[in-house]
DNA sequence: CTTGCTGCAAAGGTTTTGCATTGTT
DNA sequence: AACAATGCAAAACCTTTGCAGCAAG
């Protein structure tokens, strides 16, 4: 049967995504790794950050083609500029209720907002 | 200064895609298009898709690392079956409220909803 | 006529994968 | 000792792009 190892790699890659706040590509996860564990591959990375999403131990998004992925999954919503591709996590104080039909079993809910940031909207 | 153009291809995309209810890649775009019009490169169905759901007359969503397209821009969500890939469109009767933070101006909202369609649900 | 659009094919960028080796259990 | 996970590099995959010729206005 198999089993799931512990490995440094999966530890610095989880590590890494918890300790911030913003949603990084793969490669962004990689070169942040890279730092502390310089023969790491971006082979591994993916293959973590996917193991762990479809875990439901991250989170994962799709944005302008590529994935991003997200160390709070905590129920929120993501606000994405159009302009300057920033992501921000969107919490909210009400719950939101949705009149959902009943013929499908759900699993997951993403609610994302686009538009523009601050900064952006001149 | 610049101008857009009515050609064959840009009519028969808009046309195909508003024809269907589903949420076609851009090489299923491609491929029922050809159909009718032979000629026609899948590099003038990805540049039309681009530039329709830029000035926001189809709808893109991003799925398993694919675009899909969107014939009808009417607010609705989407559900996706993470075993079978099926989209199904999300009409909700009532207004779903949220308490947005103001500090942003938005463009507009993508609700998703991940599970089990019916037949999938073993 | 002017110049935007197309078809073609090549290039680009991201993600996945095969395989020999390494490291966990 | 078994075999899951890694590192490396190649391959796969989707999308974008350059350019010469075509066609819309």
């Amino acid at each position: 049967m198999s089993d799931i190892r512990q490995t440094k790699q999966k530890a610095a890659i989880l590590g890494y995504l918890r300790s911030v706040k913003t949603h990084p590509t793969a490669e962004i996860v990689y070169s942040a790794v890279k730092k502390e564990m310089p023969n790491i591959s971006l082979g591994t990375v993916y293959r973590n950050l996917e193991e762990f999403s479809k875990n439901e131990i991250i989170g994962k998004l799709e944005v302008a083609g590529r994935k991003r992925f997200d160390g709070d999954i905590s129920v929120h919503g993501h606000f994405i500029c159009e302009k300057c591709g920033r992501i921000d996590d969107l919490f909210f104080k009400k719950k939101i209720k949705i009149d959902f039909p009943k013929k499908y079993s759900i699993n997951g809910i993403d609610l994302t907002i686009k538009g523009r940031c601050k900064k952006c909207e001149k």
